[in-house]
This record gives C-alpha cells, sequence and structure tokens, in this order.
RNA sequence: GCUGAGAUGCCGGAGUGGACAAUCGGAGCAGUCUGUAAAACUGCCGCCCGAAAGGGCUACCCAGGUUCGAAUCCUGGUCUCAGCA
C-alpha cells in the first residue's frame, strides 16, 4: 500500500550506465528526477525566499525534523496549518529524521545518547533532554507534514569497526521495522541504507530494507569522511538491490564531482549542503570547480561569476560587485552566491538529464 | 598662552620595572567544509634563518638618564586631544 498520492515512474533510462529520469508525483506537486535537493535544516534554505528558490526551479527541499521539534516546536508548525503553510511552500518538502543528528551533535560533543529503544539528545540550544525513537520521528514528521519522510536511523561514523557498524545496522534495521509499523500511509516514507564501507552490510541493509515496504530507499552513512572511491563503491554494493520501481535518495552527497557518478548510479535525488553552504563562504562555482571570490583578484573583475550562466545574480551583477559585498559582509552577497550555486547544479543536472534522454 | 590627559605593531586598544616580539578585537593572508549547533571554523600575522624545536636582529613618539634589567621609572624635547582664557 503506497502513501496516498504519492508515486514514482521511471520516464527515461541510459543506455550507458544505471541512469535514469523519472518524475515523483507528490501530493504537492511533482519533483523530475535527477534532481538536487537542497538543505533547509531550519524551515528556510538560508537567505532565499521561497519564490526564489522556485525561480531556480527547485522542486523539493530539505528541513530537519529535530530543528523544526526544537524551534518552534511543532504546536507553532501545527497551528500555522503544517510545514508547508508555515513557510509558505507549496511545493513538496522532505524531512530528515533526526537521525543525522546522532551521528552530527555527537561528533563534537557528547550531546547524544543511544540506547536500542531511541536516543536521547540534548538540545544545542539550552541543554534540555529529548527523546527520539522511531515512533516519535514518524509521529513529528507526520506533525510536520512534509511528503517524504525518512525512517529513523543511526548513521555511524568514518572508521567504526565491523562490530560496531554491525551492531549500530541492527538498531538500524529495528528501527526501518518500527518507523514503518506506525507510520501511516498518509505520507511516503523512505527506508533508509547503513552499513559503513563494510561490503557485506551495505548489501545485507540494501536487501533488508528493500524487502519492507517503503515507498522509496534512501542510503544514509555516506561522506561521513570516507574517500569518494570508498563512495562510490557503496553504491555499486548496495544499488543493485534496490526495486527499479521506487525513488532512490542518496543523503547528503553532492559535491559537484559527485553528481556525474550518484547519477550514473541510479541515484534519483540527493540533497547535500555544500552548494549553499559554500555559497555562503564565498565560493562560487565555476568551470566544475569554485572560486573563492573574496580574493583581491576580483576586485576589479567586472566579468560575471560564469560568462554563460543565465542565474538573477550572473545575468546582473559582476565579480567585482559580488566580492566587494562579501568583503563588507553585505547580506545580500549571500543571496546571491546561493543563487548562483543553485543554479549552476540545476544547469548540471538538467544538462545530464536530456543527455539520458538522449542515449 | 594656561591647565589637564595622552602618544604601543596596518587600525582600535591592553600592558605601567623582569614571565613582552608584547593580551584581545578588527583588517590582511592562507586553509577547511558533503542527511547544516556553519553570514562558521582553523592557522599565520615585526624582519631574517629553520620543516619544526629553536636561534639572530630591530622594536612600544624622539634624545638622554637611572637600573643587573625599561613599553613600563626620571629629565628634556616634539606632537595630539579636552577644558579655560
Amino acid at each position: 500500500m503506497a502513501a496516498e498520492g504519492f508515486s514514482f515512474e521511471v520516464t527515461t533510462r541510459s543506455k550507458k550506465s544505471k541512469a535514469r529520469c523519472g518524475i515523483i508525483h507528490t501530493p504537492h506537486g511533482d519533483i523530475e528526477t535527477p534532481a538536487f535537493v537542497p538543505v533547509g535544516t531550519q524551515a528556510s534554505v538560508k537567505s532565499l525566499t521561497p519564490d526564489e528558490l522556485k525561480d531556480l526551479d527547485t522542486h523539493l527541499f530539505f528541513v530537519n525534523t529535530y530543528h523544526m521539534y526544537l524551534r518552534p516546536g511543532l504546536d507553532v508548525i501545527q497551528k500555522a496549518g503544517g510545514l508547508h503553510a508555515f513557510m509558505n511552500w507549496d511545493r513538496p518538502v522532505i524531512t530528515d529524521s533526526g537521525g543525522f543528528q546522532i551521528f552530527s551533535l555527537a561528533k563534537k560533543q557528547e550531546l547524544v545518547k543511544i540506547g536500542d529503544d531511541g536516543v536521547q539528545f540534548q538540545s544545542h540550544w539550552d541543554g534540555s533532554k529529548h527523546i527520539f525513537t522511531p515512533e516519535t520521528s514518524m509521529e513529528y514528521q507526520n506533525m510536520l507534514g512534509s511528503d517524504i519522510h525518512i525512517a529513523f536511523d543511526d548513521c555511524t561514523p568514518y572508521g567504526v569497526t565491523h562490530k560496531q557498524a554491525e551492531k549500530s545496522l541492527t538498531r538500524t534495521h529495528e528501527w526501518a521495522k518500527r518507523s514503518l509499523d506506525c507510520h501511516g500511509t498518509k505520507h511516503a516514507l523512505y527506508g533508509s541504507v547503513q552499513g559503513s564501507v563494510y561490503e557485506d552490510l551495505r548489501k545485507k541493509s540494501a536487501k533488508y530494507i528493500s524487502s519492507l515496504n517503503f515507498d522509496g530507499i534512501a542510503i544514509g552513512g555516506v561522506s561521513v569522511g570516507e574517500s569518494k572511491a570508498e563512495m562510490a563503491q557503496v553504491l555499486d554494493w548496495v544499488c543493485p538491490f534496490f526495486p527499479e520501481e521506487k525513488p532512490r535518495h542518496l543523503l547528503g552527497v553532492g559535491e559537484l564531482d559527485d553528481i556525474p557518478v550518484l547519477i550514473a548510479h541510479g541515484i534519483d535525488t540527493f540533497d547535500c549542503v555544500q552548494p549553499t553552504r559554500l555559497a555562503r563562504m564565498g565560493y562560487l562555482y565555476a568551470d566544475n570547480t569554485a572560486i573563492d571570490i573574496n580574493k583581491k583578484e576580483f576586485a576589479p573583475d567586472m566579468n560575471p561569476i560564469v560568462d554563460s550562466c543565465t542565474c538573477y545574480t550572473c545575468v546582473n551583477f559582476s565579480r567585482a560587485y559580488v566580492h566587494h559585498l562579501f568583503r563588507v559582509r553585505e547580506l545580500l552577497a549571500y543571496r546571491l552566491a546561493t543563487i548562483h550555486n543553485i543554479h549552476y547544479m540545476n544547469t548540471i543536472i538538467t544538462h545530464i538529464r536530456s543527455h539520458i534522454y538522449e542515449t
């Protein structure tokens, strides 16, 4: 039984690779795949308005349940009429389960305690303690009303032993089952594949998650410190097990050079902080790399960031101007940079899509 | 002109006899960033040698002096600011 109003169709398959084009249908509209999914952790893709996101041809973005739960609080979002109404975004939204924060908050400080039943978080705002379980994560995501939910999982850091990864994976699988059991069909739910960099665990996980009645597959536990070769290998192991008719989301990946690789593996959507974060640091995509617009050499440079780029930033402003804005820390800098980087990402993907159509 | 305050590295600004090449900001320079505690973080930041440890040199307005030792104390300059005439 599929989630209400949710379906996926593959429209084209590449003959050269596992790449495919498709459409994810959701109650808030369609998502053409492959697609880059910008991250808007706290119900905002930093510095952009929803209208700007739409103009960039973004159809789906990523919000974090843990962050929404802490602030503004789910009661506020419910009062607003759900996440979509709260943010004034009428296109689809995908929410994270909170699973990644186990990894992320534990990395720097001990803000997290993991047990088999669930996880105790200490709020990064005020230190107050909160418990997330598969059941509460599903409940919270339902309260948010996002279109795609992710099962509660345990993301292992790079360097864990096989034994640790196995223990964590067992937990993730139990949590996957529990997530599914209590979730309902009002929204789509993706199961999360883990297993670190171990072939047997990854394959086991891919097989298991594929066997359950999820609406889609999420691959987690990558881009946590392993090499790009290792990441590609994980995709090699895992992707053949996935049902063709289900969409696959790769969690947290999306550096420029990752894109062709992940698409060739048959990934349909992928989210990543990198393009928007780099933008805010002044790193702007150009010629398949990023230029640091803060550098002095750009001070008198009257060219656009990228000559051929048709984004709002490149059409209207020079490198010199964007350089200036960053140097004096004007807020417009972050916005113009973010617009450019998302546009750049989307342009690359559109290009790859058309390539898949042709082959 | 009188009275008072002060002059510190690119800038702001600590330090008021040894632990000072000099706290801390800012600027500058370099680097990091992949399900965002990120408009963040890290390093360098007098000159020379060294990968580093470390060593050498020149330094806290100028000129003298006291002292084993001075950015710090004394004398005399120069300049700046505030108040009063």
